[in-house]
DNA sequence: CGCTAGGTTGAGGTACGTCAAGCTAAGTGG
DNA sequence: CCACTTAGCTTGACGTACCTCAACCTAGCG
């Protein structure tokens, strides 16, 4: 429960009650191996959930077999309280290293909305923070190049690390191969090894044993042009 | 009030009493030229607005001047919603053509969201089908070349616009510059240019005087590998 | 009649993609 | 301990989808 209260109170404050109301929320965990698939496309879940362990992504294909992740969700992260909304998945949700999930009826979520009007509001605005990095997502694909849009990548993902705990000074786990993290970028797998390759020798990263580390965060920074406020990471009466 | 009815009512039935909620719903009405701010970015608005007319659009930057717009709203959308539950806005609104611009304040929201559960999660469901359209358009941006992703843009319009109304036969109003519509693309105006005019000279659509008519559904929409299943645009209980 | 915003065209450059080969480290079986 | 396999990373050569620059064209408008 730790990683999604972190995530939560990072926003805001949460009164006693309310975080006793998340401490007994009724939930089932399952565990998932790398490359398994939490949630199907086109299915029509009864529960949502949220990550407690382990790096997941929504997921977009072409016929040709062409894939495109959309998101990517680290522990604390409500994964798809959306579905609680829009019934039919539009898209996969699936784990890139093994993952611990834990999953919550839609009923219980519907009665907490009802009878915890601040808390929903509060869960709610986690969609919109995620439709808040989506949109600087589609700017990166739009408008930066390669090694911008990888630069932007690793700021957002180790602002939101830091939130939920668990990192070493600028380092954040990271153990997915180059091929998905091509999936991630809208690259090849070539041009993201080159541009992996690049920023590691501009001295701006370390990435090894599954473990990035940002050596030179004004760089990194300034080379993304990353301004983390659109994470809405700052206490807020919401 | 017709366009918003018509876009809730296409996710799922309202109730008269949620009919006259929305009715008698306090707002006012603004107008704005074309290129004006409807919400500037970093402001912190105390009203959302719908679109009652014309066509506006999310904005993103860069610094040297870059632009990528992240959604295209026509009447019926609720533009700002989010608002209500981020406080400060990460991006700015903006007309694209003259528009009429419905204010409501987040006041008179909340209310309605506490005192009616099911409209309020339909309002909310708008929120998660401008995500689901934004995963969209993160697959587009990456895994789509120019005219693919030109050829989806259009099918998602003319959809979207049916819903709404005021739309002749596969035709639907679309008074932009080719400039702005590489805003949206992520592309060069020049390269805009010619993938209008390739999809222009394939037969599969015309574009004169602000209008879009998509001359070949079939053809159109199997290049763009369109399925609007992610538009939501079935009722549902929600 | 001239001005302007927007659309069009051509030529040349570049950031990416594709293909194909080779490398490295970890795991497996003998 | 050593072949052998395998997944992931790396490299080079070459192709292409897109970008940039710059000119020109067109229709609408004062």
């Amino acid at each position: 429960m730790q990683p999604l209260i972190a995530t939560l109170t990072e926003r805001d404050q949460l009164t006693d009650t309310e975080l006793s109301v998340l401490m007994n929320m009724e939930r089932q965990y399952r565990e998932y191996p790398a490359e398994a698939e939490i949630i199907p496309d086109r299915s029509r879940p009864t529960e949502s959930c949220f990550l407690v362990e382990g790096l997941a992504a929504r997921a977009l294909s072409l016929q040709n077999g062409e894939r495109q992740l959309t998101a990517l969700h680290i522990k604390g992260d409500f994964v798809d309280l959306h579905g609680l909304l829009l019934r039919v998945m539009d898209h996969s949700v699936i784990a890139l290293t093994p993952c611990r999930v834990a999953f919550v009826e839609h009923t219980v979520l519907r009665r907490l909305t009802e009878s915890h009007p601040h808390l929903s509001r509060l869960l709610f605005s986690l969609v919109a923070i995620d439709a808040s990095i989506q949109r600087n997502w589609i700017l990166s694909l739009g408008r930066r190049n390669a090694e911008e849009r990888l630069a932007h990548l690793l700021c957002e993902l180790y602002m939101r690390f830091k939130v939920v705990g668990g990192v070493g000074d600028h380092a954040f786990p990271f153990a997915i191969s180059q091929a998905t993290l091509a999936d991630v970028l809208g690259l090849s797998m070539v041009h993201t090894n080159r541009t992996v390759q690049h920023l590691r020798n501009s001295g701006l990263i370390s990435w090894q044993s599954g473990v990035v580390t940002i050596l030179d965060w004004g760089g990194l920074s300034d080379l993304a042009e990353f301004d983390p406020h659109y994470l809405n990471l700052f206490r807020e009466r919401r």
